[in-house]
DNA sequence: ACGGGCTTGTGAAAGGGTGCACAAAGTGGG
DNA sequence: CCCACTTTGTGCACCCTTTCACAAGCCCGT
């Protein structure tokens, strides 16, 4: 049951291989500036900051696309990746919430370069209503359902105080939105089927917090020692 | 060999336990400011978007502060997880690159409520030097070791272009500093020890297109039945 | 004082992910 | 044409994480 096929894609590519498929593709596309032709599957874990067997079991996931011997075609590998990631199309976002955060990422230039077009910016503040930002034109929260369907966003960024946070992953669902980046510091609610992805800066303070504090209370003692302690 | 001791916690809480602190920690302040005084682990579970046992099992690691028939203290549990996450003291954190990104976290008011000072903004354009943003005199990014040492920065956070993030990270980690935050898209290199933690909006990006892309691949069929195939 | 009803804490099973180690497969030199 | 060398693709064992299911423990009403 498992031959008679060649098919590439199996149909069921591990997460935490997608999670690291980004990585791998911006490696790559250093390379690929460089013109480097071929990559060995160490010399691009180590640019990717993985295991070199890892890094093979996940492009395996893609595919056999590697030449034993040799390596990995760099442009080859570029467009696999992009393609798996669906990084071929254009995907349309939408932002909500223009305050400093929202600001910052439509100023942003490295997105649209990669597959993603910020097509609108919205917020409920009557005086950021009308301003230009990033050359688009600041809508009012109101025409959101509007301009999901006449320019086809598919993703969702809120950066909106944590309180609207909700209120506008609902409307975004129910306009069709079926990803959303939330960045305001809340677990969002939404139906099964839409993909929600968390940006928690405080979170990522608080882990960082919680290993410097335990390096530092291990840091009298010998480190090698697990065992001692003083209660 | 498990017994005689009633210590509470054991010196060794799994990584993914660690990550789910914060959220916990942030569902019972709210919960706290509401005047809830207790809380039974299938509440806090969906208050924080995770399974209950789950929930359970990770508090477990602090110690036993539950109790059966009834839930978890919240003013309790608040102060035990503030302190194992090692929130009970300050941290000074030091922010390079007051650029788009640099700008708006040093403007978010939400880290300095909660254990994390910012103590010093530093740039290397000499037009950004000496302007205040957020009430703080930007440094010059020569002054890095000098402000890390004097403020006792143990947290630097890196919001320059990706060119400059390695050299960054290296001054911060050869100044003392053993916590960082990357928002440069770049694998960083650091000694063992070091604790790097990285946000990267594109890679989130990215991972939603790739389930965005799934989705709409899938629309065609039949949802329920993963094994039709088209070629 | 005691029993009924909740809720915690945790064994145990199942599922994913990681990394080693090696056979298979390709390259290039002689 | 063959052999030595390089590098991929993957079976396997191990570890971490999640989830189920339930005994143990606590509260409150009677
Ligand atoms: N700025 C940061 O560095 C940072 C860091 C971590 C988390 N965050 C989170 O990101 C979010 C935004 O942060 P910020 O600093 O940009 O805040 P901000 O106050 O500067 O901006 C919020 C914007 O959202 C708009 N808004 C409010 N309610 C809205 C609604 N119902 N619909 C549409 N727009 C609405 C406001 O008008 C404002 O322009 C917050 O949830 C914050 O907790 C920000
Ligand atoms: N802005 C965003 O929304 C966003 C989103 C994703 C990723 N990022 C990443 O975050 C980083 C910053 O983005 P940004 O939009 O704020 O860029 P930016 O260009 O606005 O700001 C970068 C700042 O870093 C300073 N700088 C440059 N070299 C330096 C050095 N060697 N030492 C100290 N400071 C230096 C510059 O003077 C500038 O002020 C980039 O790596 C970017 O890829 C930003």
């Amino acid at each position: 049951m498992t031959s008679r096929t060649p098919r590439p894609r199996e149909r069921g590519i591990p997460e935490a291989t997608v999670a690291r498929l980004p990585v791998y593709l911006r490696a790559l596309q250093a390379l690929q500036e460089r013109g480097t032709p071929t990559v060995s599957s160490e010399a691009l874990a180590e640019a990717a900051g993985v295991n070199s067997a890892k890094l093979r079991k996940d492009l395996s996931h893609l595919g056999s696309y590697g030449t034993r011997g040799v390596g990995y075609e760099v442009e080859h590998l570029v467009h696999q990746i992009s393609r798996e990631l669906g990084l071929t199309q254009d995907w349309a976002v939408a932002i909500v919430g223009i305050g400093n955060l929202g600001r910052a990422l439509a100023n942003y230039g490295g997105f649209g370069t990669r597959g993603f077009r910020i097509e609108a910016l919205l917020d409920a503040d009557p005086a950021m209503v009308g301003q230009r930002v990033a050359s688009l034109e600041v809508g009012h929260i109101d025409s959101l359902e509007e301009v999901v369907g006449s320019r086809g966003v598919s993703i969702g960024v809120i950066t909106t105080p944590a309180e609207a946070a909700q209120a506008v992953a609902t409307r975004f669902v129910e306009a069709g939105v079926g990803s959303i980046l939330n960045f305001a510091p809340v677990v969002l609610n939404v139906p099964d089927g839409v993909d929600v992805r968390k940006v928690d800066l405080s979170i990522e303070l608080q882990i960082l917090a919680f290993h410097a504090q335990r390096r530092a209370a291990g840091d009298g003692q010998v480190a090698a020692a697990p065992g001692l302690e003083l209660t």
